[in-house]
DNA sequence: GTTTGTGTTGACAATTTAGTTAAACATACT
DNA sequence: AGTATGTTTAACTAAATTGTCAACACAAAC
């Protein structure tokens, strides 16, 4: 029919893969066509060929990246698990994420800054009103318990990926002003998971009975 | 003698503030030297006339960049104060800095995963060893005195400058997933001083007498 | 008033880059 | 063999962008 046709594997995968790594590593402006099909060791027609302009492959790899972030997020946001044990499994999970892909969270913030508009379409809004709204019944039904102090479903979900992605955003410095090498930039990462997990439970848990630690009128 | 000559004033410091504003926004590879001669109503010739090329004014407005950071947050965090009180001064600061100039942080970041021998000359190394050897001493006193739990000097740091800056480096993207105008959202940054502040203090402070509050072997 | 030095400008050159096109070639499928 | 699709090479266009230069403007010095 169609498609198995060229000598080795599909090559549409393969540019997507190079245009991943150099869109996010470079961002948009910073990237080259060139480098895109150096890095898949085609040549510069070929992409036109299946992709047909930057901004169009942009798109693609721009909306890829959110979705797999988002996708990665979504079933533990939506999970009926203990608030604690979900505030784990976001930490954990959207760290293994950002190892993966280390570019990633940079790369979608710094063009979100560049152009808002590229995520105006994808109604981001609608999806994280039901995070929030889920996490905040879970909020207050632990707050009614008295097992936490009050705190908004907004505010706990920006601490959290605050804590977890600002890391990876910030490794190029961290790295010189750490003086970490390579190696001790990923153990401080790994460490990082048991680290933000209990640090965050820790800010907003009230001990046995216990009125809350820190008066909280704003 | 030599300065003073043109028809109204410094025209030098007015390319600093364009370019300022245009390369914190864009970023270098986004930046045009257009842009800057806009920016400052001025001819393109001119800049070059001043500083001889785009990389020599990047050079100068990073420089500047992240000496206004570590400028501001030097004399806190070699202050002789209660941990406490210097983690308040330190978030109060640092947000204060990046509400005057909300790109900042997204550009030094950036611009050093691009490259990061942009920022190698400074030796930047030796000023954090002094900053987190000044923080651990302060830590292990009020560790001793069983105010606090045990945490090291680079993860309290790591904390407390990941929970100030994300939000400005992630604003397009938290104005839409949280559904935030202008004035919603830097009502939110304004709120997180307290906020931020009180969670972290939280999140390492031991209650009277009590052993701390989470399991905290490794 | 002329000269001089610096600030400023418009036009120009050189390079880079995205995108197109045409021709040739390769390979799988019929 | 013949056809359709994938792939390369090469040249090319058009636009954008950095950097340079000679001329101009104007205040201060002579």
């Amino acid at each position: 029919m169609s498609k198995r046709v060229g000598m080795d594997q599909n090559t549409e995968e393969l540019i997507r893969q190079s245009a991943r790594k150099v869109f996010s590593e470079k961002g948009f402006s910073g990237a080259r066509m060139q480098d895109i099909a150096d890095e898949a060791k085609i040549n510069r027609a070929l992409l036109h060929y299946y992709f047909r302009s930057k901004e169009k492959l942009f798109e693609l790899i721009f909306d890829e990246a959110v979705t797999r972030f988002l996708g990665a997020v979504q079933p533990i946001m939506f999970a009926r698990i203990p608030l604690f044990e979900k505030i784990e499994k976001l930490v954990a999970t959207e760290i293994d994420l950002c190892v993966a892909e280390p570019c990633n969270a940079m790369f979608i913030l710094h063009e979100m800054m560049r152009n808002p508009a590229v995520l105006e379409r994808r109604n981001i809004r609608k999806l994280y009103e039901s995070f929030l709204g889920n996490l905040s019944v879970a909020l207050t039904e632990e707050y009614k318990r008295g097992s936490i102090v009050k705190i908004e479903a907004e505010s706990l979900f920006l601490h959290i990926i605050s804590l977890v992605l600002f890391p990876f955003i910030g490794k190029a410095y961290l790295q010189q002003a750490f003086g970490l090498d390579e190696e001790g930039y990923w153990r401080m990462i790994q460490k990082r998971k048991k680290e933000v997990t209990r640090f965050v439970i820790n800010g907003i848990r009230i001990l046995e009975g216990r009125p809350e630690g820190v008066s909280s009128d704003s």
